[in-house]
DNA sequence: ATGCCTTTGTGAACGCGTGCACAAAGATGG
DNA sequence: CCATCTTTGTGCACGCGTTCACAAAGGCAT
């Protein structure tokens, strides 16, 4: 979910499209795709809601709020319904992408193939390491964080992809901000603050993990429900001082590796 | 979410947690293990809120649900908290982890230092190309896939990364759930089909792209609203052949760039 | 043309998650 | 020991999202 301080009412249903259903039409648009290069001509909504991994009922639904298209004991038209949910989703058009950060994870982004695939073009690649500007980075040379705002600015990105340590996210945020970007993917694990309007979408690996070992503890914890609290170290009362020297800190680095 | 075909009931609450507040664990996890350093004894639950981004209401509610950690009128206790939390999630044991698949992504993930950080280590490192095997990433020895389920077995894995490409998702899914893992992270551009018991999350860049898509062309579309449908490509009943060439497939393609 | 069969589109019920607002609890100072 | 002030813990209400279940709609065979 969008992160940061933009919590636009969830009612944020532009013609009515709820947050949900906009979640998940890139994950039908991506069944439908995989149908229309089979030359599939039609699918039913069963059928579809089974590739997608979804309910048919959620499904249907979904396509309920882009309108009537389909057809009663028939199904959907594969084609027809990629080029509306392509519309719908904006990628009838091109987004030109600035990547900031070119560190593993981001030269990894940076040659991401499926990016220019869906109407995504990366437009600039950015890192605060004057020994890799000039160095191309999957074909595109890497540019000097002093040319953030021309970057944005010449190209009309209005996308931005932050993969920078956690330290410097904040700015970068602040900078792409100021430069008008209005949507960012942030791969740093920190909560970036940004103004109503923008919006700001996370992607956490430390998170993700950790929401699995909880599940996996439970799992295991099922069959030795006797393993309560372990050793706590002291309670609340006793607040003491017992500085914690160990499990460093995540917090000041990137969820999937930077520079 | 936990895609695939594992539906818990939601009502997953192992002791009574819900899954929201799971998913935001660590986000005061993260918050709190900044404090500590700084060496702050207590916070309020408006403060942590603040840091964490999220309503300081829904903040103790999350708390209620381990316990009442927290004195009133004064606040909750850093250290405690981060012990509880930890426990809670499940971070004061060791967890091996096994990724599989090590191109770009891969090889990105196994550098990530965070990882080690939260009791994550990486068991293993696992790929398909025989050219890669031996080789070292991020000081770990790549292992050719035929060694799959005798190093989950070996070194007792229970969660996996996938960042293959998508088509070899679903069958290195399969092997790891018959190898005995029961957490995968899924990188891969595809829905992971896994039996009861078996939890997946999944990342992908693609989606998420998407989705900021679709919120900037509805910024951008409330100033221009005359913009209706462009050139539908004929309506439903007109079926036709009109096989798209363009907008090539990323359905073979991993979210976040493959090998 | 008529009836049957398939599949959509959606009304309605239910449950989870969120946020408000306040009573209870404890600390603190006199 | 009492009054006051701060902050937690939570009852309650509201709204979104999910799912069921079915009526309406269209195709197709006879």
């Amino acid at each position: 979910m969008a992160t940061g301080r933009n919590h636009r009412p969830a009612t944020s249903r532009s013609r009515g499209i709820p947050e949900a259903t906009v979640a998940r039409l890139p994950l039908y648009l991506r069944a439908l795709t995989a149908l229309s290069e089979r030359s599939v001509p039609t699918v039913s909504s069963e059928e579809l809601a089974s590739a997608a991994g979804v309910n048919s009922a959620k499904l249907r639904k979904d396509f309920s709020y882009l309108g009537s298209y389909g057809t009663r004991g028939v199904g959907y038209d594969v084609e027809y319904l990629v080029y509306q949910i392509s519309r719908e989703l904006g990628l009838t058009q091109d987004w030109p992408v600035v990547i900031v950060g070119i560190g593993n994870l981001g030269a990894a982004l940076a040659n991401y193939g499926g990016f220019a695939s869906r109407g995504f073009r990366v437009a600039a690649l950015i890192d605060a390491d004057p020994s890799l500007s000039g160095k191309p980075v999957a074909g595109i040379g890497v540019q000097h964080t002093d040319e953030l705002e021309k970057v944005v600015d010449d190209n009309g990105v209005s996308i931005g992809v932050i993969a920078t340590p956690a330290g410097a996210a904040q700015q970068v945020c602040d900078r792409l901000v100021a430069a008008g970007i209005t949507s960012i993917l942030n791969f740093a694990p920190t909560v970036l603050s940004v103004p109503e309007g923008v919006d700001v979408r996370k992607v956490d690996l430390s998170i993700e993990l950790q929401i699995l070992a909880f599940h996996e503890q439970r799992k295991a914890g099922e069959d030795v429900p006797a393993e309560e609290d372990t050793a706590p170290p002291a309670a609340p009362p006793a607040a003491s001082v017992t500085k914690r020297t160990d499990s460093g800190p995540d917090g000041d680095l990137p969820a999937v590796m930077p520079a």
